[in-house]
DNA sequence: AAGTGGTCTAGACCACTCT
DNA sequence: GAGTGGTCTAGACCACTTG
């Protein structure tokens, strides 16, 4: 009712910046949809002279969604919405014999459909009681097991990956949510605790029942603030590792 | 010899932006104590003037500045040196009983002054036989013990705290370093990693010998880059808990 | 060569802090 | 009210990418 378009002014806000209204107003139309993840915003001219504002104005709010992760430019080609998180690696948390970066090869487990008990529900931010897909999954790097993962994702967004063959997925899974499911991981958030392993999980990394282990617990969302992914990932707390810069 | 002060115009550099020449020339002039920590730098448009470039200019190598850490500017009241870095709490790590953001007690339980050996001077980054300042310091939160330090400094820069009447330190050491040495700690590093702790260690927190702990090592540095602290806390690995944002 | 984002300028005006 | 940093404008020009 109050704005008929995009195309308004956006100025409503009294004691807003006027970058900051428009870096919303972005933020809104990339959220909706209009410009995909991985696809190219209009030049900034453009957008600025849409807005009629100042390109200097419109560069400021650019620069507040790079900020905030949202979107990516480049130099030369153009402004982004982000494909997804990098970085994201549970490899990060530890320091396992080999040293290199490679990806471990992934070993799905069990992968049942099941009803959210209110544990899971809590993680994924859903109602307890509705369907979700459980994952347990064994990473390897050569060869040799290092962690174990225990995965729930809810089954309205994930359905294609209910039923396939399990051959054809891949060892990393954010690009194949995207790829099959159109589920961008936009963010997560890790929680890093200790804890001792259960007989069954010390057997998957064949370590003794009790042995000490690190627990990262990860929420993932999408760019809608969706929590699309809730996993426990746990491995040898003697090969964790993690290095913070405070300034 | 090729620039006679400072008030030479800073374009030296071709493929350089001049905002980040800029930058570069106010580092050296604050890491050379021409503005010292906690002190003002002249206002923008003085800035601006004296290097002969438009105060947008200017205000773009101010904001590098206050990105890496080196300033803060305070809308109103002007631009100032940084005194040192916040959120260093080893507390950040761990959940005690309490909850509350209390400063632990500090209680000093040895302090030596020592040659370092191989291992002290690589974490200092100083020579081996060099002479380090070693403390060994309980920390407390509601009398009880939680936290177990052990840490190092290089003597020169710490001498007033060799001899003195350990009554009179503060619970937190940064600022007592600021104030009664001129030290600023700028920079830290932490490494995370878990263990066991040794019969000692566990005694001062009134655990068993061989409770698994979080050993955090940091090495500490000003603004000129030197490392000025190097040390290891130890806690209760069950107390542990850190959380992590990707974006 | 055309199109993109990045730099730099010059100046008006606004918002905050202190006296 | 004087001084500080923050916003916004309008425009020229530079640097990178692609056809």
């Amino acid at each position: 009712m109050e704005s008929p378009s995009h195309l308004a002014l956006v100025d409503s806000a009294p004691g807003m910046r006027r970058y900051a209204a428009l870096a919303n107003a972005l933020r809104v139309r990339v959220v909706a949809g209009e410009w995909p993840p991985g696809s190219a915003l209009p030049a900034e001219s453009l957008l600025a002279a849409e807005h009629q504002v100042a390109l200097g104005t419109m560069r400021r709010a650019l620069e507040l969604l790079v900020e905030q992760g949202l979107i990516e430019r480049i130099h030369g080609k153009g402004t982004f919405v982000r494909q997804g998180i990098a970085g994201g690696s549970m490899l990060r948390f530890f320091r396992f014999g080999g040293g290199s970066n490679e990806v471990p090869q992934s070993r799905i487990l069990v992968r049942k459909s099941v009803t959210a008990t209110t544990a899971v529900a809590r993680g994924l931010g859903i109602g307890p009681g509705e369907p979700v897909l459980h994952l347990l999954r064994l990473r390897l790097l050569a060869s040799q097991p290092c962690l174990i993962e225990e995965m729930w994702l809810p089954l309205d967004l994930f359905a294609p990956l209910a039923d396939d063959d399990l051959a054809g997925w891949d060892d990393l899974l954010y690009p194949m949510f995207a790829r099959r499911c159109g589920v961008h991981v936009h963010r997560a958030v890790d929680q890093i605790g200790f804890g001792a392993m259960t007989g069954a999980q010390a057997a998957q990394l064949r370590l003794p029942a009790g042995h000490p282990c690190v627990a990262v617990e990860r929420s993932a969302y999408d760019l809608t603030g969706r929590c699309v992914e809730w996993r426990t990932t746990r491995g040898d707390a003697n090969a964790f590792h993690y290095t913070i810069t405070i300034t």
